[in-house]
DNA sequence: CTTGACTCTGGAGCATGGTCCAGGGTTTAC
DNA sequence: GTAAACCCTGGACCATGCTCCAGAGTCAAG
């Protein structure tokens, strides 16, 4: 089991040869070597490199962001405080979109409590506000 | 001050022009009447619902979810507990969300703090993590 | 009368993260 | 030997929410 083809590493890794072939188009993973017929051949780590991806997508980075988390992991002179740096900063996007959500879901939650529930929606306390309150 | 024009009209929602057009082709408003030559006019209250739509996006709502509300605002027969349900459901949305974030946040803080933040990636807990654990 | 500001249409393009398809060639199993 | 399963490329397409463009017409001011 050393040369592996697409259809096994889409198994193995969980996702779909076309997503395979979007990674390489896209740089996040490397241009697979050829067999003779043109059929692209990998070595099982590929999927630990998905498995990478996946993950890194779990923890909100996007490809784009992934993509430089793997140039900094190839490239030997970098360090982990890099790495560090990145996790930290992604950790305050997140905070900051928790936050953001939040504040909707306050604004939400007080519209729905203000509204009664029956009679028109001429009266609905929601809809009206979303007309003429500032909300944030 | 009857008849607006559409860049009146997005001077004074805060959109563009090209929104507005957008909105329209979209049925999120209604179509513009014209003038003779072909230019849109409006009344006043077109502004009001831009406001609208401007704060159901703020409140996390998509453009289709939005004329969904427009078209139960306007249709008397339904009435205000359609529209606290969807509220609620959005509530709800938004809830699921915020905890997805602070699952992927959690981990994340979890591994910067492993992180020594010196020496090479190649020991780097957060790349290393984002192989081999399983994340969620 | 000309200039500049405004508007029109239809269509393309952006970012994101893929998915799907046609029309071919290849490999494997029976 | 043939059928099924697999793989290839290039390009189109999905949703979301716009944004921009060319090429043309309109309108108001000086």
């Amino acid at each position: 089991m050393n040369a592996m083809r697409i259809g096994q590493i889409a198994r193995h890794s969980g996702t779909s040869i076309e997503t395979i072939r979007f990674y390489e188009r896209e740089g996040l993973l490397e241009k697979a070597c050829r067999t003779e017929a043109g059929y692209r051949t990998y070595r099982p780590d590929v999927i630990a490199r998905l498995r990478f991806i996946k993950q890194a997508q779990a923890l909100g980075f996007t490809l784009k962001e992934i993509k430089e988390l793997l140039s900094l992991k190839l490239n030997t002179d970098t360090h982990c405080g890099e790495v560090r740096r990145r996790a930290e900063t992604k950790s305050r996007d997140i905070e900051r979109k928790i936050e953001s959500l939040n504040r909707m879901k306050q604004v939400l939650v007080k519209l729905t409590t203000a509204c009664p529930g029956r009679g028109p929606t001429s009266e609905c306390p929601i809809l009206d506000a979303m007309e003429t309150e500032e909300i944030e």
